[in-house]
DNA sequence: AGCTAATCGAGACGGTACGTCACGTCTTAAT
DNA sequence: ATTAAGACGTGACGTACCGTCTCGATTAGCT
């Protein structure tokens, strides 16, 4: 994460010197999740850190550059228990379906940091893109599936740009979670994908 | 700004005392907007803004409780010009307008703030309140108006709820300009609305 | 107070305009004495002074041009119920009462703010001259008759330079009073002037 | 300084993280003595300081808890190269001698420090108990030995408290030094342990 | 009776220093 | 070489008190 992978050569002679920790690693993000529980992204501190997963700032300077991607390791290193993403049949199921896992899981605890990286990256555009491109990225990439699934089977229309249609399904999500200006439930999704799709699915005539 | 007005009573005789300079309001006010040309919210800080306006911290946290709430006034003070909506006698046309007028405003100098606002809501849940109604409120009446001739002249559905129709025509867009993941141009603008309202609108038969 | 005596014109038609309220300066000066039973010198801002008389900051400044000024103003309007001095018909039992009588006060409630006039006064060289006019040489000019009454009975050498005298007398005990390194109390008191009058008093021989 | 001497343990292994830096705490001390001899006690800021010593105000807080300590540092560290007692056969001359000596440190650039200090006490009674702790104290303890020299040679009572003696011999002079009321020179110096001395000294026959 | 001027309460204002906080870097001794 | 401990410079924070100022209201002698 942050640091390059180690590259080629497996037999590789050890460099000189102790060897990296994955202790260290492991306590930081662990300790990192656990702060993210109770306080928002802006509010824990790099010391705070530090101090729970009893290491040294420096070594967490070492290995990451700033608290936020410390923080985006540790959000991702949660997220491996990767829920698969529905199959029923219908692209509308699926995606009503997909829709309130995501509504339930950027409203779970562990999910509200999303809104933090988000936020985050506006006043940090490298931050903001390494987020999109290792978070927002990965769920399109499975949430694609279903849409060429959608599309294979005639049920979306085929000269709606996925993109596009991606974020007609999401955006008004995701506009809400962050404006927080009406609510965010399974009624939501379901109105949403109904209206959404009445414009993205092909006519049946 | 950031205190109440002051209510009924119309003649209202004066308090006492001296009163609140309406130049070091301005002054600090227009300081902000200078600032905020160059840098991001997130890098003002309060003393360059008191110390460009030409008056005391103190007066500054007189009267605003934090410098979002000064960026804040800034921004709105600066949006009384305001845009008229448009009314061409159809609602898709008016809001393909509204949105490319919307995403001009937002990636404008001055717009690109309300991609900060938005963002220190996250941490800061009283001020997303404050930005919500004060803002993103005022602009929603504003565009209710489009979404009711719309209905009235029975083109717009009217079993679809305002609030969601107006998420699913502007979410997308709100979603993109924080993400960053896809472009925000007029030929975007045309292709949203143009779906969006696939869904949107009533059958013509 | 604090200001020069209007001079000389005794008829001298009155200035034209409101005339200054006394009440004001009681208030201010009662609201300082009461301020100063509960909180030091130092502590004590002009702004509670004119919040607990209910009278503006415009108004304290226009006849103090400091606080310290107006506590030393309060503090000697406190101390007109003037303590006649001892005259026992002996200098030792005179100036053991009177010391006595200093080391009350001293150590008393109103008494304690003398160590903060001293202490403003190193900071402050005109303050602490304009104390040294007003409270000390007072003082010294009442003790002096004791000296004096002395000196013509005999009981106090001629050849000794009063003001060295009296430094000699109250001199340890404004040390102790300030730097607190030893106690002051009537035993004090009785074996310090015991001292110091055998250097002062004449040989009976 | 300002600290407790870290005890006992004479091999003592160092504690494990980066050392205090001796660097700044002699900047801080030096940068303090300097400003003190253009400005009283008062007047320095820890701004000031920290600016002048290139240090940062941090650090400044973290090992003193205000000002006034800090100067109180400068001020013991400016006097390591301790005047030792005279010793002249004889108390009277002694005490002379010494008398004089701290006449002219308490009137000297550095020694003008001290009145600064005894005042700061007077609001900040913690800081006036470690001012005499560290300092008075000290000071004292050297005395003692002039006193126990004249004591052991039957030229001082035995019966009068040394305490007492003290003050009597230095009172007057800290009186006249914070009072300001006369003037402190050889002479003065001479005449009041003359007279300081009469009550002192053992009679001769 | 009005005019005019000094005074008053209220409190806004510019200024200066405060002491705290978090950041990210650096130093040291131990592993 | 990497670690834990933790000192350090930087820079912003929000608060406090100072002494000045601007208001409109009040008061009283003078015309």
């Amino acid at each position: 994460m942050a640091k390059v992978a180690s590259s080629i050569a497996p037999p590789e002679s050890k460099p000189r010197g102790r060897q990296r920790s994955s202790e260290c690693e492991a306590a930081i993000l662990s300790a990192t999740t656990e702060l993210l529980k109770k306080k928002s992204l802006r509010e824990i501190t790099a010391d705070a850190i530090v101090q729970r997963a009893g290491v040294s700032k420096a070594t967490l300077y070492k290995w990451w550059p700033n608290k936020n991607l410390v923080a985006l390791d540790a959000f991702l290193a949660n997220m491996r228990t990767n829920v698969g993403i529905p199959n029923t049949g219908s692209a509308v199921e699926d995606f009503k379906l997909e829709l309130e896992a995501v509504i339930r899981f950027y409203t779970s605890p562990t999910g509200k940091t999303f809104r933090q990286f988000v936020a985050e990256g506006q006043s940090d555009p490298e931050f903001l893109e390494v987020f999109r491109e290792r978070f927002l990225r990965a769920r399109r990439d499975e949430t694609s599936i279903m849409w060429e699934r959608g599309v294979e089977r005639g049920e979306i229309r085929d000269d709606v740009d996925m993109d596009l249609g991606m974020d007609l399904i999401f955006g008004p999500m995701i506009y809400r979670l962050l404006a927080g200006h009406a609510s965010l439930d399974d009624a939501h999704a379901e109105a949403m994908i109904e209206v959404a799709f009445r414009g993205l699915q092909k006519k049946p005539q």
